[in-house]
RNA sequence: GCCUGAGUAGCUCAGUCGGUAGAGCAACUCUCUUGUAAAGAGUAGGUCGUGAGUUCGAAUCCCACCUCAGGCUCCA
């Protein structure tokens, strides 16, 4: 769920109100059961958060009853006022309430006025607002789910119960909301990528280890492929490294002492401890370091599909966003302070022509930076470094015209980062990837180059992943297309659909045609009739199907039809395999028609 | 990890008050040989997530665990 954002529009105030009435229909329905502790509205709703006392609990069960009771408050038209009143007034009115006992300690540390809304006569509640003026300006609300929250979101604390809910203008406004959350199911990476044979998960083999199916497996060759040629023009080198390393080496990088929970316990052999690996940069520094560098040899880029292996929090696993094994299109570029600039924007490049090739139209370019009291806890203990190498960052998306926002407090403990926020069709944001900048680490692996002077110099890291992991990638495109993959990532490309037995032989002879020219082709040669083939296929979200019948046959043409419904009509087969092998190397992401 | 739910055939789901399970699709067999989004018949398929308990009897009730979903926390 959004952050509130703190515009005081009318449908705020309609989702704040809405929260009130539902804390008072929960104090009707349940007294003294519960302490509520807070409620605003976000982006996209509201929520409540309360304490339940003893062991009363809500659960989604409960909803009915609550939202019948919200309608009965909304209905008897109570009116909602404000009041200010003084510290000690407040004090006694909420004094049961540890919650809002210490929000009054908070107001009162900034030297804020007091305020409190009642509603009607029974309901008050500490509240900045504003709010609407009458429960019967809400005109649509619906209560949506139940969830754990942790007071002031610090996990150290208590757990609250959250009742999530949303509020509209009007009741078609709602009903369009809950729509595009169904239409979201249908896209759903977990529900599409099932249902056309793309991944799975396997109770013994583990949480977050997907299973990649033949689909599945199609997509990534396809993606490695992009991914080599397109770093093959930029100068990249590829490498490859083990899965496991001794302890040492991540003592040496510093992440052991950072990331530790986050990775798989070690194992003991011979005395020594081995990590999976959780990122693949320590093994590239190894690999630069293998040899003495010039200046001249500079950039240097080394790049490797790493599987990497990190230990999330069960709770914290979804789909294939969110996984344990992941394959990261990784690559590390070592290159000098002169260099950056260039270099730096070379990679924004190439995150800009992917996002292209995917027709990716949305995103936002994320600078994450340090903060001061995170030094030498979160980040590396070196402000001037810190704060050179933001301005270097900041300097270079400036130049380029790169649009960007900038958060405090998300960098990567050895150096800023973009983080790349994506969109998919249907609005959900992901960061796909993150691009980071080190000056710290290749120092502690005497990462070094002799410049023109003859002198050694350290150079700089970029960390880089574009395409992301697979995982991430794929889960992405499956929302992102819906399932239906563009024509070269498509795993059957063509179905040819025979309408008789008869045509079976004349079917063979295309799908060798097909096959010989590279392209990804399945017969249906099922006794089904041709409607249900064609209905499959397209369930299959397959792009092309060939249909050849008698009259196709006869005269050695195909009739093409494509997941759309569109129809090409009668075509000659190398007028068709022209057309589809032009789509599939330029990456179309339309059809041919 | 924490909070609230859920788990029945390969998939989507039904199963009343506790009386040991049903449908559609898919698979397989047979029939049909079809002109642009579902032909017909039959066969097979389940330790009801796992384990333990209450009971004459458990898919159903209790407990523990596993997995999934929505959140929280976290995300190199």
């Amino acid at each position: 769920m959004s952050q509130q954002n703190n515009q005081n529009s009318e449908l705020q105030n309609i989702r704040h109100s809405a929260e009130h009435v539902l804390t008072q229909a929960m104090q009707r329905l349940f007294p003294n059961k519960f302490l509520m502790a807070m409620g605003p509205a976000t982006d996209d709703g509201f929520y409540l958060d309360f304490e339940p006392i003893g062991d009363f609990k809500v659960s989604e069960n409960d909803f009915p009853q609550i939202e019948a009771e919200m309608a009965k408050i909304i209905k008897e038209n109570l009116p909602i006022i404000k009041e200010e009143i003084s510290l000690e007034d407040a004090k006694k009115l909420f004094s049961d309430n540890p919650y809002k006992m210490e929000w009054l300690n908070s107001i009162k540390d900034r030297g804020e006025a007091i305020t409190i809304y009642k509603t009607g006569d029974e309901f008050t509640d500490l509240c900045a607002g504003p709010h609407v003026r009458y429960t019967k300006q809400i005109k649509a609300f619906k209560l949506l789910s139940i969830a754990g929250a942790y007071w002031h979101g610090d996990e150290k604390n208590k757990m609250l119960t959250r009742i999530y809910g949303t509020a509209f203008e009007s009741k078609e406004e709602l009903e369009k909301y809950l729509n595009n959350i169904e239409e979201a199911k249908k896209r759903d990476h977990r529900k599409l990528g099932k249902e056309l044979e793309i991944y799975f998960y396997d109770d013994e083999i583990g949480q977050g280890l997907p299973l990649w199916l033949p689909n599945g497996g199609i997509i990534i060759e396809e993606l490695e492929k992009l991914a080599k040629e397109t770093e093959d023009k930029d100068g990249y080198s590829r490498v490859k490294t083990p899965h496991i390393t001794k302890e040492s080496l991540f003592l040496k990088s510093g992440h052991l002492p950072y990331y530790a929970e986050s990775m798989y316990p070690p194992m003991e052999i011979d005395g020594d401890k081995y990590y999976l690996k959780p990122m693949n940069c320590p093994f590239h520094h190894k690999i630069y370091g293998n040899k003495p560098h010039s200046y001249r040899d500079l950039p240097i880029k080394l790049a490797e599909y790493g599987t990497c292996y990190r230990y999330e929090k069960s709770g914290e696993l979804i789909g294939l966003m969110r996984v344990r094994s992941m394959q990261m299109n990784d690559a590390h570029i070592y290159c000098t302070e002169g260099q950056f600039e260039k270099t730096f924007m070379d990679v924004i490049k190439m995150y800009l022509y992917y996002f292209q090739v995917f027709g990716i139209e949305k995103y936002v370019m994320r600078l994450s930076t340090h903060s001061k009291e995170g030094l030498g806890k979160k980040y590396i203990d070196n402000e001037q470094l810190w704060i050179k190498t933001e301005d270097m960052v900041r300097n270079c998306l400036k130049n380029g015209n790169i649009n960007f926002v900038e958060v405090a407090d998300e960098a990567a403990f050895y150096g800023p980062k973009i983080d790349v926020q994506i969109y998919s069709a249907i609005g959900r944001e992901f960061t796909l990837a993150t691009n980071q900048v080190d000056f710290a680490v290749p120092e502690r692996f005497s990462l070094e180059y002799t410049d023109e002077k003859g002198e050694k110099q350290i150079p700089l890291c970029i960390h880089r992943a574009p395409l992301s992991t697979h995982e991430r990638m794929i889960g992405f495109l499956l929302e992102h297309f819906a399932g239906a993959f563009p024509t070269w990532l498509s795993p059957t490309q063509v179905k040819i659909i025979p309408i008789t037995d008869g045509q079976l032989e004349y079917a063979q002879k295309i799908e060798k045609e097909l096959k010989e020219n590279n392209i990804r082709v399945e017969i249906d040669s099922k006794s089904e009739t041709m409607q249900n083939k064609i209905r499959n296929a397209a369930g299959e979200k397959v792009p092309y199907m060939i249909i050849v019948g008698g009259r196709e046959a006869e005269n050695q043409t195909i009739s093409v039809r494509q997941r759309d419904g569109q129809d090409l009509g009668i075509i000659p087969l190398n007028d068709f395999v022209s057309k589809i092998k032009d789509q599939i190397t330029s990456k179309s992401i339309t059809l041919i028609k």
